[in-house]
DNA sequence: AGATCTTTGTCAAATTATTTGACAAAGATG
DNA sequence: CATCTTTGTCAAATAATTTGACAAAGATCT
């Protein structure tokens, strides 16, 4: 099914983005992260040395939220300890992803569905999600029993 | 809030990856990129001859879908064919993530939640999801009044 | 007030990464 | 057999990045 194959390609912990890809997305600049990276705050993958740094998406989110208390005034080191105790809402966010968003279905052009699976306290009831050109809207159904 | 800025992260149209970065991520080859883009099949950002191409993540998804059906046997052009037919479920999953998540909060260490806002057959009810490290929970709750 | 630290920018030499045109090759199609 | 599709490989040229070094501004400490 591809909608699982897009989830992955979203939460896919080898995706990886360049320094200067990560400060145009970001607005932080490039000796901002080196400086960062020397420090400890953040880290990156790189088969050798000399060779290109790549920073996961999570690593992205991190910077993201660093920038924004930076942004609010805090010091860096005041920022990054504000960061490590959100505990990355970008985690949150992938594992939202990942176990929640169950299916991705096209119904016909420029139409779709998004799956997000039965309610905790109410197992009866499907959520799922109409995505179209007005954009997206939200609702239940009935649990469909399996034919196999 | 934070994490309209994750949303807007994953949804951003100027997060682009490299060519070897698809490559690697899709399992398409480098030199079949090129003969794609080439036949007009997929496109790529470049500023100025011999630039570095760069690609977005719509581009990768497109990319993704026609490998899959290159895996299934079809021919390249069929299966560009049908990944246009699909309308790109990587649009209908951005929509989702963009008008859909409405928010993501941290509750605690390890913990959040991400609110989905309410049905459209019952707009009393909002629909939220727990995400713990545990996984997550789908949740229903009646819609908290407006303080302002 | 001076010393020290934090944080960020700039530079240039070295190295890696990518582009590009060209060409080959295998298989499909006419 | 000719032609097209699709992909791989090569090498020269160019872009992108790394790295160490150093400067600078502001904060903090003594």
């Amino acid at each position: 099914m591809l909608g699982k194959q897009f989830r992955q390609l979203i939460t896919n912990e080898h995706l990886r983005i360049s320094v200067t890809e990560l400060a145009n997305v970001t607005g932080v600049s490039t000796s901002q992260i080196r400086y960062w990276e020397r420090k400890g705050y953040i880290s990156s993958k790189q088969s050798d040395k000399n060779k290109n740094h790549y920073f996961s998406f999570l690593t992205l989110f991190r910077v993201a939220t660093i920038k924004h208390y930076l942004d609010q005034g805090f010091t860096l080191a005041t920022a990054v300890d504000k960061e490590r105790q959100r505990q990355e809402l970008g985690k949150v966010f992938r594992t939202f992803i990942t176990d929640q968003v169950k299916a991705i279905t096209q119904l016909g052009p420029k139409k779709g569905e998004v799956i997000l699976g039965t309610l905790t306290d109410d197992p009866e009831k499907e959520i799922y999600a109409v995505v179209d050109q007005k954009g997206t809207r939200l609702y239940s159904r009935p649990v469909k029993p399996d034919r196999h």
